[in-house]
DNA sequence: GTCGTTCCTGAGGGTTCTCTGAGCGACGGC
DNA sequence: GCCGTCGCTCAGAGAACCCTCAGGAACGAC
């Protein structure tokens, strides 16, 4: 996994999350060091930032070639950089805007190394009777359909990605909210209420509150 | 294991703690120190003040570079601090907010260490037919399910952590309560009253009381 | 621009945890 | 066996924590 950007806060913080979730991750400052980055270790999946100061990051792309075999790559822009989006993606590329949330990124990252290691992997997190799938979005409880936002969604997400974990509420802000959210803690909670209202209209309870830490998907004890 | 501080007290209740888990401790007042140190004797782990009087915690982080191969470091950080979360973590690195516990800060150094030394220690402690586990917070005795409070969790940690040992009321509270803990000793008696009623339920009494001393955790004599 | 949805903030209230105090019991020395 | 000290347990006050509801701001669709 190679990470790329000239920003060293921002290299961090995602080199630490990918850590975490157990990639092995090294990086880049400018497009130059990470074209021979690529060539030396050849990482099977790269996070490249738009606006390097020495090569715009499509540039960089567009040295790899167009080879079906050239590494995935998923690209950093601005929110409004709406038509640069669609230069340089590649097929089994994608691309996340700034600023995004960890959790985000990384939902993506699995979609992205799925599709190139050919469907080995499901897109479907399970837990319980619960399922929620990372590409239509759809979630479902004992095969009932939920209607979640785009916010409950990732917070479900990452709850799914760590069954029966504890999570810790500033975990949980770190990855499901933007990397620099700094507002309210609460938001937090008001959504672990939502969800509990809408996941719990099917069965019983899945999300534990685990008090003083933070909360965990637990099964029911039946 | 280097501990990087410059007021002495702290550095000294850190060492000690390290130094009874069996680690080998060095320490430093400075950024410059600690970094001489980095280089002189290659610690595993690293836990780094970010308020230090010659440069900024995060600073020394810097030097050090972000190669995948830096060593791990802990912040200390004030509790308000939360955009500097962000600066200067790497992956593999955490953080402790003061005044903290040391237990908390020795759960976290176990953390960070099993993330660097590639799972190679399991996040279960284990005692006779009772098991903790670090990452989900849950506790069973003889399989049977046991809910407990932080307090009491952080308790029974620490005490599984060094099975068999005595120890002092005096560690016990500096561990497991804030380090600079001015209450009641009493508190003590009470958790382990509580921890006892928990435990006990499920099986004969595994916590001693070494009368002038402390507690330690004893297998039951059959 | 208008409307509808989504996201975040704020406050109130209920629940649970933590710590304190006091009485009782147990242990050990003599 | 007696007495002093140390430890155990219970109950309760205060605080911390968490849940929920309501409303306003921001965003996107038409």
């Amino acid at each position: 996994m190679l990470v790329v950007d000239d920003e060293p806060p921002i290299v961090e913080v995602i080199a630490m999350a990918l850590k975490y979730q157990g990639f092995e991750v090294a990086t880049a400052a400018t497009g130059k060091e990470a074209l021979q980055q690529v060539d030396r270790i050849k990482p099977h999946l790269m996070v490249l930032d738009v606006g390097l100061p020495d090569l715009e990051g499509f540039d960089v792309a567009e040295r790899l070639g167009v080879a079906a075999d050239r590494v995935p790559i998923i690209f950093l822009t601005a929110r409004d950089a709406t038509e640069d989006k669609l230069r340089g993606l590649e097929a089994g590329d994608d691309y996340v805007t700034k600023p995004f949330s960890l959790e985000e990124l990384v939902a993506r990252i699995r979609a992205v190394l799925r599709r190139s290691l050919d469907e080995q992997t499901s897109a479907v997190l399970r837990f319980d009777d619960l399922e929620l799938d990372e590409e239509t979005h759809e979630v479902t409880r004992a095969g009932a359909a939920i209607e979640l936002t785009a916010t409950e969604f990732r917070l479900l997400r990452y709850l799914l990605s760590n069954p029966r974990r504890v999570l810790t509420r500033q975990q949980i802000l770190d990855e499901v909210w933007e990397y620099d959210f700094g507002g309210d803690a609460r938001v937090l909670e008001t959504y672990i209420s939502y969800l509990r209202k809408k996941l719990d209209a099917h069965g019983p309870s899945l999300i534990t509150t685990v008090r003083g830490v933070g909360y965990a998907l637990r099964a029911p004890k039946a």
